[in-house]
DNA sequence: TAACTAACTTAGAAACCCTACG
DNA sequence: CGTAGGGTTTCTAAGTTAGTTA
């Protein structure tokens, strides 16, 4: 058998001495799998693998072997395996059936970054004036807040003035003892410009009036009835509601998939009476449809709301807004982002979710943690009930926590992406991958030299790193099967998940990846890489099967450990963010040209915006309206033109007519329809310009990488320079969130 | 060391709402 | 004035990472 465990050994073409140790080590991990199952695919594998001695794999065992000090082993990566296999016997055509419906297919292409470059990092690097190293850096005078400059506040105009209708509203807020201090000033908070904890406290005063439960159940009115087998069958309430979860979800395409009917069936069961129970047993014999249609019929309802009922609903929610979404976190008023609990449901999980229908629980005030400051008033649980838990823990965001109840995660309800403690964590995010940008060099080299090491763990940290920093690949964290959809990122491919051409399409090292990433969203890229690469990436799948581990040496702490030593604070989610946002900034500086208005300017920004989200893969379903919303945009395009052409003939005559009349009246004329051509030029222009645009992102999200991946001082710097309004990139909220960055970014910031 | 836990960021879909157009 | 449809907001799932525990 010893032989059987070759090709898990660290061992390169260099070869090296058996290791016998490992192979104990190996065991007793086995021993630790929870499931016997998983044991006997593990032999299984084994046996398979050894059937493939061949004379390579010899050669390389036979010589001096890879040793792994860390004494890491095949580790818990493959002890999935056997589940996997099942599924694919049932469905050979898994994949494509797991493939999210967003009809993604191509490889899509990033034409940037064009690989003689790659490896230079642009050079001029200049800081800004208030711009501080994102770690140690304290050096922050807290300057008092004051007035706005004119210029920001003339941009900022008509939010602003929905903001001070806020800010006069929370003057209802309880103004007690010392701690609530400080009337907020009412102009906006730059925290920016204050020093920060350093200590990890992330405050020292937190109030809030806790979380807003879901309105309990209302049972359904006694004319909208279940039928079961035909039969009107009265449900008791508690499984009513389950029931009317879903009859609520009817027309979506979950409550066709088996998986999701199971689980909900089996959840539902356990809410109903021992009566209900023995009788419905077979989801098929129910019909929920008219629980259904009351639902539409309550949502049309509301839809056709009169102007004041809709008007008061939405002061009801103000007033909500107002008490339950905000806190007092040190000395400042912020808006909190989800006051909401999470109503009880049924669990929608993404792709092939293994538990999919589940019922999602009601959340009660005793599953409740409170997290505020001890001084601090705090939130009443509703009469009659009480909190789980109230605590004090200040090295903690977060206001209130639960544990929900599919997975055993933790929920938690923090403040909103505007608030200083989100935005201080942005702004130093984007600080640490500037500081990437001035060692990626170096990392660069150093992984290239990697890939040549005599340790198999170090070649494949070293090939999986040039895929997260060229691909920018997630690190893929290890799942546990049977618990989530079955999707990777890099240290968890699996050899299935690429193939490898020597030759392709003219190409040389070729490879090509497909597989389900973060929200079983496809990634499919083919790509040449550097001769090295490939040759390791043969090596890593010698005597492998297709569900085996593609980096069978190592996961994601041990990469992170490996970065964090390569530069503090770099992870490999890192190199996400710094090829986004340096892509943005290079894409920028390529597409815009000087002479372009601002419609084209601005096409030009979402092109590098997109290029950004073809690079990480940020995908959307293509609208199921894009079809028709394209040929209704070219309908008004053709009519604009017919319009220009009309309104061209019309300016010839006019200018013909001017010439024979030679009077001012004509004169004035010809000037005005030439000003209406040039009106309508520019309209076809505007029009074309969307449809180029709207064409363009079909199926790409521009909103993911906008949002959490592009240093907002890059738009803000490349607004200023053009004399592009920031509204035209940022909307309103995307202002708030990014608020700090158009404050501190001049034209010539540089990432 | 690996498994588990906690905390926090990132993600696409769906719901909502506003506005331009007929 | 009604409405389509597109942008915005909300929702909550699904990741990453670091720390703790067995």
């Amino acid at each position: 058998m010893s032989g059987d465990h070759s090709h898990n050994e660290d061992q390169v073409d260099g070869g090296s001495r058996f290791n016998d140790k490992y192979k104990d080590k190996y065991k007793e991990k086995e021993h630790k799998h929870k499931d016997h199952k998983k044991d006997k695919e593990r032999e299984k594998s084994k046996h398979g693998n050894s059937d493939h001695k061949d004379s390579s794999d010899k050669k390389h065992r036979d010589k001096e072997k890879m040793k792994h000090k860390d004494g890491s082993t095949d580790k818990y990566k493959d002890k999935h395996k056997e589940k996997r296999k099942e599924e694919k016997m049932k469905s050979l055509d898994g994949k494509v059936k797991k493939e999210k419906e967003n009809g993604f297919a191509s490889p899509l292409h990033l034409k940037s970054e064009p690989e003689d470059n790659f490896y230079h990092s642009p050079k001029h690097e200049r800081s800004l004036k208030r711009e501080r190293d994102d770690d140690n850096d304290t050096e922050f005078k807290p300057k008092k807040i004051k007035i706005e400059n004119d210029k920001k506040a003339k941009k900022r105009k008509p939010e602003e003035d929905a903001k001070s209708k806020k800010t006069k509203n929370k003057k209802g807020e309880v103004a007690d003892g010392k701690k609530k201090a400080k009337k907020e000033p009412e102009e906006k908070w730059k925290w920016w410009e204050e020093e920060r904890y350093t200590d990890g406290v992330k405050w020292k005063f937190l109030e809030h009036k806790g979380p807003v439960f879901a309105p309990p159940y209302e049972p359904l009115p006694s004319n909208v009835k279940f039928y079961y087998d035909g039969k009107h069958m009265k449900l008791s309430p508690e499984a009513e509601e389950v029931a009317t979860f879903f009859g609520k979800m009817l027309d979506h395409e979950y409550t066709t998939k088996d998986i999701f009917r199971k689980n909900f069936f089996k959840d539902w069961r356990k809410e109903m009476t021992p009566e209900e129970k023995a009788k419905i047993t077979d989801l098929k014999k129910c019909d929920f449809n008219e629980m259904n249609d009351y639902f539409k019929a309550q949502s049309e309802a509301r839809k056709a709301m009169t102007k004041e009922e809709k008007l008061q609903r939405k002061e009801e929610n103000e007033r909500l807004l107002q008490e339950y979404g905000f806190c007092i976190m040190d000395n400042h008023r912020e808006r909190i982002a989800n006051f909401r609990i999470e109503p009880p449901g049924l669990f929608r999980g993404r792709g092939d979710h293994p538990k999919m229908g589940m019922l999602k629980r009601r959340i009660r005030p005793q599953d409740i943690i409170i997290n505020c400051s001890k001084d601090s008033k705090h939130p009443e649980p509703p009469p009659g009930t009480k909190w789980k838990e109230v605590r004090h823990d200040n090295k903690v965001t977060w206001l209130v926590s639960w544990t929900e109840n599919i997975q055993g995660s933790i929920k938690y309800i923090m403040l909103n992406p505007s608030s200083r403690i989100k935005g201080e964590k942005d702004w130093q995010k984007y600080e640490t991958a500037r500081r990437l940008k001035k060692c990626v060099d170096r990392i660069r080299n150093q992984y290239r030299e990697d890939w040549k090491s005599k340790e198999m763990r170090i070649r494949q940290r070293a090939v999986a790193l040039y895929f997260i920093d060229k691909l920018a690949l997630r690190a893929g964290n290890e799942k546990e099967e049977g618990e989530t959809a079955d999707t990777v990122g890099c240290c968890s491919l699996r050899v299935e998940h690429i193939k490898l051409y020597p030759e392709n399409e003219g190409q040389e090292y070729v490879v090509e990846f497909d597989f389900l990433g973060k929200d079983s969203i496809r990634y499919y890229n083919k790509v040449p890489v550097e001769k090295r690469v490939f040759k390791n990436l043969q090596l890593f799948m010698e005597n492998k099967e297709p569900d085996d581990d593609l980096f069978d040496r190592l996961n994601t702490s041990v990469l992170n450990k490996h970065l964090q030593e390569l530069m503090d604070g770099l992870t490999a989610k890192v190199f996400r963010t710094y090829n986004a946002s340096i892509t943005l900034q290079q894409q920028l500086k390529e597409l815009t040209s000087a002479e372009e208005n601002i419609p084209a300017k601005i096409l030009s920004y979402n092109r590098a915006n997109r290029a950004v989200a073809i690079l990480c893969n940020h995908q959307r379903a293509p609208p199921k309206t894009f079809e028709k919303s394209m040929q209704n945009l070219q309908t008004k395009i053709d009519a604009k033109r017919d319009q220009l052409s009309d309104a061209k003939r019309e300016l010839k005559s006019a200018k013909a007519d001017a010439k024979v009349r030679r009077d001012e009246k004509s004169k004035k004329s010809v000037e005005t329809k030439k000003k209406a051509v040039q009106r309508i030029e520019e309209q076809l222009m505007k029009l074309e310009v969307q449809a180029t645009d709207r064409e363009e992102n079909k199926q790409i999200a521009l909103g993911t990488s906008k949002l959490n991946y592009l240093d907002p001082r890059i738009s803000v710097a490349w607004c200023k320079k053009w004399g592009i309004p920031v509204e035209k990139i940022y909307n309103k909220t995307q202002r708030e969130k990014f608020a700090w960055a158009i404050d501190m970014a001049d034209d010539d910031f540089e990432f």
